[in-house]
DNA sequence: ACTGGTTTTCAGACAACTTTCAGCCTCGCC
DNA sequence: GGCGAGGCTGAAAGTTGTCTGAAAACCAGT
């Protein structure tokens, strides 16, 4: 579970890496605006912890510009300020929570886990899509009898298609998501496990097809017929 | 947008009611635990809002057991203990949000769009014009129940098209925003991508054209006879 | 060190997209 | 009607993005 933390107060930002940590949170930490909206556009956390007050731009704006980018990424705003109107307009703008500080290590912790659980959709064993069951706990793609064990990769890559199974998911998605922000892979990492994926698919007999979408990237579909 | 509200102090819920209605939310109320998860389990809300304390059954176990069922409605909780234990109890029991009571109205409206915001960003973007639809997700052109793709190139001429659907636009500013100011494309390849164009809206029978204004560019028009 | 599974890398094949060109068509003007 | 500039379009050639088999590199467990 990778976290992004954008907070000027290094004191804070240090206290809260730790606490995340301990909780087994991958966090990145950065101090300024205009680096946490360069890092959060990456498109790579599953939550991004944003201090409103930020040095270069503000967390209202750096919202505003991921939501336009249709980065759905959740947020938790966290702020000094009580005033009722900052938290209508933290959360108008694009938010997910609001929190203010001073603030309970506990309560964060638990509106993060709100806000991750979220994403995966409350079905923590398995996720399903047409005729294909991928079981989380073991990492298997099931369809009627027949069953395949995937990699870890494999699986990484089919659980973003199957959680994201109407919209095309690019190729710098996947990289970020899955290799990491800083990694060197290329596209063409992506695409062999794509093409993994399309031969494994076709091994249990499944009518799941992964469409590419040239120059955009990949979706999941399912085609009735043979 | 539909909600449910779960509140046994029949002033609270009244008063609920009518802020919730004034803002164009359709409202059902019951006032019992029991009654709050045979409604609930209808799936027909898109959030609840849910007393902790309440006859019958108490919240927690309400969420609980809708999760149990994989009914995945955003649940916000109100309650008068705010207490840090009950918050995170709450949280941790499946619900999306958790406000304590006395609260403001303008908050709990705030954070009723922050978590219907969330469910439909399934929302995708589309131009419309006349009876064709240009997705800009997938760059597919819809008329009726026939689709094809577009190409970029060709896509990034129709979006500029549907863009300005009312103006001539002219062959140096498709060549200007599409191929960039320092390319060595000449007008016959902006002519060339129209002439694709005015072939794919034949083929999905769209009675949109694209038509030619000598020495000036082009235009879409609709043309409704056959 | 060996093994088996996983991941990365590479190159050739392939398909989709883009550009180019030539011949034809159309419009407005003389 | 004849002419020329501008516009259209089919076909071919050129370019780019994607797929995939095979080999190499990696890595953990034995």
């Amino acid at each position: 579970m990778q976290i992004l933390v954008v907070e000027d107060d290094v004191r804070l930002a240090e206290a809260l890496t730790c606490i995340l940590q301990e909780h087994h949170y991958l966090v990145d930490v950065v101090n300024d605006g205009i680096q946490g909206l360069t890092y959060a556009e990456s498109n790579a956390y599953d939550i991004i912890i944003l201090d409103v007050m930020l040095p270069k731009m503000n967390g209202f704006d750096i919202v505003a510009a991921l939501r336009r980018q249709k980065i759905a990424t959740p947020v938790l705003f966290l702020s000094a300020r009580d005033a009722l109107s900052d938290k209508i307009m933290g959360l108008d703008s694009g938010a997910d929570d609001y929190l203010t500080k001073p603030f309970s290590p506990a309560e964060l912790l638990a509106r993060l886990r709100a806000l991750s659980r979220r994403q995966s959709k409350l079905c923590f064993e398995r996720l399903l899509f047409a005729d294909i069951i991928l079981e989380l706990e073991t990492g298997d793609l099931v369809c009627g009898t027949k069953s395949i064990h995937l990699s870890f990769k494999e699986f990484a890559v089919l659980k973003i298609l199957m959680n994201n199974s109407r919209q095309a998911i690019s190729k710098e998605t996947f990289l970020a998501k899955i290799w990491g922000v800083e990694s060197s892979a290329e596209d063409n990492n992506v695409e062999a496990y794509i093409s993994f994926l399309r031969k494994k698919l076709g091994f249990i007999g499944s009518e799941v097809q992964i469409v590419t979408l040239r120059k955009i990237g990949y979706r999941m579909e399912a085609h009735k017929d043979a």
